[in-house]
DNA sequence: TTAATTCCGACTAATTTAGTCAAGTATATA
DNA sequence: TATATACTTGACTAAATTAGTCGGAATTAA
């Protein structure tokens, strides 16, 4: 999991997206001057995009990019996901055994498990979410970060999260 | 807040760190040839560390770092932030107020806003607690995942989590 | 005094991010 | 059919960040 402006930028432009749902498909210039991100950098993002099934395109005149699916259904994580290329592991060559030099990287499941949680927590806020704040409040109350749950909850434990306020 | 390779270092150093906390000062080759990361590399990182309080450090031979405080009071986000650079934000100039053209950055306060929750989560992961269950597990268990609660919850709402399981 | 070790600044290389450019291809519509 | 719109693709560049390297200076235990 990386998290750096590049996702935010994409989550930015999939917010747009979603705000200007009810206009038909969205031409990546009208993004590029709401957002002020460049069109050929939205080009780039949105070639992303589309191939994770994030997006739809349409072609030529009043074409352009819609979402490919509701957006209770895409979390911010699928977004950084997306766009950014896969996490390269700089301390372990292979996955998740046979660290580097023959011998187990003892910090290697440790940050794996870390990594999961934040994960986990990033897969837990849609962009449904992100935008119905945006639009009303353009703030995310901490009570809307619905439900937090591991996708086995007998594996690993389990987490309530609960607004109490 | 940024999440790279970056912070998995000094993460794995931080672990390293506390789990020889028995030895006295420990010295930065030690932990670079545990954690294979490179001296030179330990001793940026460790600066960092050292100026934001999280560690102390003991010159001369027999010298070396040592926690500033308690495993329990160190977050996975305190020591995140410590060795990144402040976030560059690219789409606004200015801090919440005034984005860049003259115009309102409509989605600079929702990105802060979500920024925040993942911040709040990583705060809410102890060194300890990573710790822990490295050494014991090498894994973690998610229902050890504390408190996840704001800094002041009448501002915002309040979440609270708890292990079910 | 000597060796161990942190401290510090400047430098470099690799990678990623951000953005440009120049072509294409598809298609609605005049 | 012609044309303008808009996506698609690949190659390229510049800036920033990451991940180091290097050489020395300061500190201090032995």
């Amino acid at each position: 999991m990386r998290l750096t402006s590049k996702g935010r930028y994409a989550v930015s432009a999939m917010v747009d997206l979603n705000n200007q749902r009810d206009q038909g498909p969205i031409t990546l210039s009208a993004i590029s001057e709401r957002q002020y991100i460049s069109l050929s950098y939205l080009e780039q993002l949105f070639r992303r995009l589309r191939e994770s099934g994030l997006v739809n395109s349409v072609r030529g005149p009043g074409g352009g990019y819609l979402l490919a699916k509701d957006a209770v259904d895409i979390s911010v994580a699928d977004i950084i996901r997306a766009v950014n290329e896969p996490v390269r592991t700089t301390m372990c060559e292979n996955g998740i055994r046979g660290c580097h030099r023959g011998q187990r990287c003892d910090t290697h499941q440790l940050w794996e498990s870390l990594g999961l949680h934040i994960y986990r927590f990033m897969d837990s806020v849609s962009l449904a979410q992100v935008c119905a704040k945006d639009a009303v409040l353009n703030h995310i109350q901490l009570g809307d970060v619905a439900r937090y749950l591991p996708a086995d909850p007998m594996a690993e434990g389990m987490i309530k999260i609960e607004a109490i306020s």
